[in-house]
DNA sequence: GCCCGCTATAAGCGTTCCTGATGGACGATG
DNA sequence: CATCGTCCATCAGGAACGCTTATAGCGGGC
């Protein structure tokens, strides 16, 4: 199990293709041939279907672990050449939509930076790879209580901010007038469900509020990244949206009501590679004392 | 960076020797001495000193990634050749010290059964590269939260039991009289440090009782893996124990004392590869079932 | 000061791995 | 239904890699 089998396997499993995949890789279309051939051989399992080519369901359950191997192995690579690096002068940051607010963006330095917004899943590999400097990843979790993060890499997280979560109703809902909100009023409710753009709902479930089995109804599902949208969708009376308090608060045209049971709060987390750890100067380091303090 | 390089890096600094290495891996001395040289090169970094041999600074974070690479990848192939393998007769189940009571030990079949009692971290790697069909590991979380695991390989986790802590104090402790102890009536007190034989105490630290510096001043270090020999610890008054309350309401010379807040349980989950999700027979689906009911 | 054990380097050789060419199978097209 | 085109599998040759044997260089112990 060779990476470099991996790496073509995870190709050609991407573009159902041997030659494609030989294109992209500067191999031949032998190679990759030969390449996947090794792989089956060695694992004494089937992983390709020919024609059409597609992954067999052993070649599914490796496609999951060879892209965790390799994303590892990237990781493994950029942090041992950030040893080697010499300071630079950029920051780089990586973050989930909602991770940007007032309190993080006052504490990016004025000048030298790129600030990438990615999917919340993406951040730590992002920061992990090298691919940026510093992450910033937001979640919801209970009261200080760090997120649950995917551990791709060695990563060291900090909570940066923490405020309550609010739920945005049309104007004209039944509960739009209460103070205060508990999930348990909300279990026959419709929600929106945003993956990129609003919160992940399915840390409520199970955890609180209930058996763990069920879920939560969703409405329509909003697949762009813009909070915006997501709001005015949920006015229009699309579904329930969850939301950081303070964001929800300027929805125009409805209502946001505090979630106040079970406690929990909207978590933003300052990623860094673990390495980094030691590193006195630099804009990464006046990043962080500007978060910390 | 080739795993047999980076299995050959780790084995070097492990043994702190080449040739000893080279014995162990049945490779000549010439070919390890290589190995090391071509991930130096490569790296374009440092990562042993030679007489006496001892990783640098760039080579401990190496080690760091190579255990966790290898270890991903042994679970990988591990997982594939599950696919391929007979659904076999016997089941060999690896398990930290305190989930072991009633309900699991119940579950387990008549007959063919291996049990291995291994240290916390260890069980979730036991079950990743195939040494056990199945864990069964402890720890503390919030009611019906999941324990943090690292994810060494897609592992599935399911929850089988949940119970009170207790501290185990000396019959003659100002607070054993008490019907129920909050952890910040214990700030002051010293612990049984015994990450073997009793639960982590690190996971208290931070999320509740105060800022995240404050520690756990311990008193005696216990490396062990006898609940029995720590709660006699507790008892001659070496120090505090944190146990699941039906273990600490057993310890004879000692007073248990239910743990009222932060409110928190002695959880124990079940591990299976996430692959076997779909077995429908077999030993380890009939473990499964009955830890379910 | 000599010797022993350890690591580094050099040369040789077998194996691996990639390329280029060719064959065979499937699907599309008329 | 025949033909063509595309795509993957296979084969043979050559380059490159990686291991072994042999030897040099370096330190520490006696």
């Amino acid at each position: 199990m060779d990476p470099h089998l991996l790496r073509t396997y995870v190709t050609v499993a991407r573009l159902a293709s041997f030659s494609e995949a030989a294109r992209e890789l500067g191999y031949t279309q032998s190679a990759v041939s030969q390449h996947i051939a090794a792989l089956e051989a060695d694992l004494a399992l089937p992983l390709l279907t020919r024609r059409p080519v597609a992954p067999t369901p052993a070649g599914e359950r490796l496609l999951e672990h060879a892209g965790a191997l390799l994303l590892r192995l990237d990781a493994a690579r950029a942090d041992l050449d950030r040893f080697a690096a010499a300071p630079r002068a950029t920051l780089s940051v990586a973050a989930s939509p909602l991770a940007l607010h007032a309190r993080t963006l006052a504490a990016l330095p004025a000048t030298g930076v790129t600030l990438r917004a990615l999917p919340r899943e993406a951040v730590p590999a992002a920061v992990a790879t090298g691919e940026a400097d510093a992450g910033l990843v937001d979640g919801i979790a209970a009261p200080s209580d760090p997120l649950r993060l995917p551990d791709v890499a060695p990563l060291a997280a900090t909570g940066v901010a923490e405020e309550p979560l609010a739920v945005v109703l049309p104007t004209t809902h039944p509960l739009a007038g209460r103070s205060g909100l508990r999930l348990d009023d909300l279990v026959d409710a419709r929600w929106l469900d945003a993956p990129a753009a609003g919160l992940p709902l399915d840390r409520l479930r199970g955890a609180h509020g209930g058996p763990a089995g069920r879920g939560f109804r969703t409405a329509l599902r909003y697949e762009g990244t813009d909070t915006r949208t997501l709001a005015a969708l949920a006015a229009a009376g699309h579904g329930l949206a969850l939301l950081p308090a303070p964001v929800a608060a300027d929805v125009s045209g409805a209502t946001a009501v505090p979630l106040i049971a079970p406690r929990l709060v909207h978590r933003t987390e300052l990623l860094l590679p673990a390495a980094s750890r030691a590193e006195p100067t630099g804009p990464v380091a006046e990043f962080t004392r500007r978060l910390k303090s």
